[in-house]
Parts: C-alpha cells; structure tokens; sequence
DNA sequence: CCCCAGAAGTTGACGCCGTTAACATCGAGG
DNA sequence: CCTCGATGTTAACGGCGTCAACTTCTGGGG
C-alpha cells in the first residue's frame, strides 16, 4: 500500500518539498479524511524520509492543520462559484434569496463531492493557538463571511427585517452545517437511501429559509 | 501520567472486567473525546495488561463503539429529562412547542456539559457494520426518536401542518446538531465570548422553531 | 477430595506511528 | 576551489494496536 505517487527524484534535493507534501497530504485528506493524513505516509507518496517535513512543519499536528486550511479555503471557492451562478435578473429580493439558498446547496454540494475534505476542515484540531488575533477572528471560516454578505443583500432587498438578521449567520451555518455532518459522517448519511436524502435535504433548507425570513 | 485509578487488585481474575474497561474508557471519552480512548491507556487505569482486553473486545474500535452508544443513550437521557420538566398545564398546543423547544436545549445543554461524549457519540466509526438491520435503523439515534414524537405532539395539537411534519425531524436535528458541534468543537466556541454564544444560541432556536411551524 | 479443562489474564514480539539527534549531501558565494 | 548553511538521511526511542504463546485460576465430574 501507499506507492509513491511520484518517480523518484533524480537529485538530492527536491527542489519544492514543502509544497509536493502539502499537495500530498491534502490527497489524503480527500480520500480519507483527517486521521489518513499520516506523517511517515505523506513523505512516503513524495519519495522523502519522513524527517524531511520537519524542515518544514514543526510537527504532524502543524501540517494537518494547514491541510485544514486549505480545505476550508476550497469549501468557499465551492460556495463562492455556487452563488455566482445564480442569474442576477429579475427581482432583486427574489435574487437575494437565491443567493443565499445557494450557499447552502454549495456547502452541501462540497460537503457531498468532497467528504474528507469536509471532514478535515472541521476536525478538532489539537494544535495550541495561543490566542491568535483578536477572539472574533473568523478568516479561517470564510464561509461564515459569504453567509454575512448575502444576508445583508437579503436584507437590502426588503426580504428580512433587520431585527432577524442579528444572529441569522449563525443560525443558517448550523442547520446547513449539521445537515452536513449527520449526512457525510453521521447517521444520516447511513441509514438514508439517496433520494430521501435529497428530499429531506430539500427540505431542511426550505425550513431554514422559512426561519430565517419569517418577521418577528 | 495516568496513574492507576483504582488500588491494584488483588486476585489474579478481576471479576468485572469488561464493564470495569468500560467504565474507564467512558471517562477517558469524557475528558478527551473520542482520540482519548486508547486501549492500553484503558487498560492500564483498571490495572491489567493491554492484551486483556481482548477477552472482551474483538479490537479497540469496538470498545469506542460501544463507549459511542453509551454516550449516545446519555444524550437521550439528557433531553428526556429537559422534556419532562416542562410544565405540562396550560394550552396544549403551547406545550406541545415548549418541550419541543426543550429537546433542543436539552441537545445543546448535553454537548455543552459532556463535550467529550457528545464528539465521541457521533465520531466516525472505522467499524465495518456490515449492513445491520434495515437502512431505516436509528435505533443508535435516540435523540431522534424523541424529536419525532414532540414533533408528532406537536401536529396533533394544531402547531404545525402535516405537510411541514415531514421531514422535520432532520432539519431540526440538523440545526441543533450544527450548532452543537460549531460551538463545541468548531470555530464558534473558539471565537464567541461566552455572553454571545448564549445568545446566538436562543437565537438559532428562534429560528429553527419558526421555520418548523410556519405555514408553507 | 482431587484434578484437569477451559476461562481469564500475562509476557513478548511485530510493525506502525511521531519525534529527536547525529550525520550526509548539495549548491551558492567568498 | 572550498566552505558553510540549507536540505535530506539514518538510527533510535517510546507509544500504539494486535497476535501468539504462555501462566494462573476456578468450577464441576471422577
């Protein structure tokens, strides 16, 4: 198991080490989620020791986190795409609300296509921040600030009262979220067959939606 | 690190040796989810070697299987009893709402209390179940049998309508659920000052509760 | 009462992991 | 050309899950 992915480099040096492990790692994470991302494997499938990536991450712990990094990084490219594929014609609170019933199915859509990834962007991560940055420092979840400004469009546009809009973020990340979760690696995603899930998943959103823009 | 817990025993033969595994295993969940459950670290705490657990376990994943639903029928208990103490005089349709509501807090006040049981309750299993019983089994979900009765209350008492029913189990599992898990483990506990969290929390509530008995 | 078969627990070993320390190799600038 | 820092390697340690072989205990039939 575990043939390095790549021929074996001809000089001693590799050239662009810490990039090839990050690639690495972030394939094993896509295939397996988090716990796949081994250490001694990722240098393995570069055809390096596995000290070599201390050159680099002080430890195993520092590399998954920026394979989490880059996982949340492409769950908002996900997202992102998502809404901009929404047609910007026609009424603009009803586009606002499309906009925003798209970010959740592209987070879902991501959570789907890309499971380990998912996983890997939302694992408990070991690694001691010592307080980084102020406590409300959310860029590591860019997500969270898609679902802000597409509120804020929604609420621009007549389709929610300012009242309902305090919290609502939150609010709609934990349902589409949870949804996410219970579906790729919970229960949900066990027991259900398919198109139930598409159903129920339809479901869930519309419930969100109706929460989210019903006045107080 | 990982002093003994209990005097050495005296006698060659335990006695009560799988639940006395279980019983260490279920605190090392609780302090540490689901990465702390290690089976010679179990081992060591009740005083008996690695290898003896394997009498009654066919491998470490199915000790933190069985730790998983144990944790999983505690999470069951918790909300049970956030509904029980809902004051059941007054308008039953009010009330059906009001222990919905409190299954809800019940859910959080679970994860909240016992962060380590509820990640390891809904951990990934590595386990291969090969396919036990129907697909439609959710006999290790507790929680959302619960969820399903209060929600039934609450049709009957006029608060929702059939068509809403369907599929509300999910999304209102979802939404608590996805709440439970950004707070507890994600970036939400990491980032919110504790004031705040107890707010958006009530608020995520608000809207999930709305977007379950609006009409459609 | 003894004895012995099988249940219950132990020891030792293997291969995997992350990590450290000491060593080897390369390549750029004096 | 030669050195020295950056880059990568080997060897080793302790911890993990797991297997095979061994020891200790206990209960039930002669």
């Amino acid at each position: 198991m575990g043939a390095p992915k790549t021929a074996p480099r001809t000089s001693y040096h590799h050239g662009d080490l810490r990039n090839a492990l990050m690639d690495s790692a972030v394939d094993l994470a896509r295939l397996g989620g988090p716990a796949a991302v081994v250490l001694r494997e990722v240098a393995r499938r570069v055809g390096v020791s596995a000290t070599a990536a201390y050159r680099y991450f002080s430890a195993a712990d520092e590399l998954l986190d920026e394979v989490k990094h880059a996982a949340l990084a492409r769950l908002a490219e996900w997202i992102e795409k998502a809404v901009d594929a929404v047609p910007a014609d026609g009424d603009p609170a009803d586009v606002a609300l499309a906009r925003l019933r798209a970010s959740a199915e592209g987070y879902l859509d991501f959570a789907f296509a890309e499971p380990g990834l998912f996983q890997t962007a939302f694992c408990r991560d070991d690694l001691e921040h010592p307080e980084e940055d102020e406590p409300e420092d959310f860029s590591d979840a860019a997500a969270f600030q898609i679902f802000s400004r597409l509120l804020d469009e929604v609420v621009l546009t007549g389709g929610m009262s300012e009242q309902c809009r305090v919290g609502a973020e939150i609010a709609g990340w934990s349902t589409v979220h949870g949804f996410a979760v219970l579906s790729t690696e919970g229960p949900l995603g066990r027991h259900l067959p398919p198109e139930v899930l598409a159903f129920v998943r339809k479901r869930t959103i519309d419930v969100l939606m109706r929460g989210l823009t019903r006045a107080e």
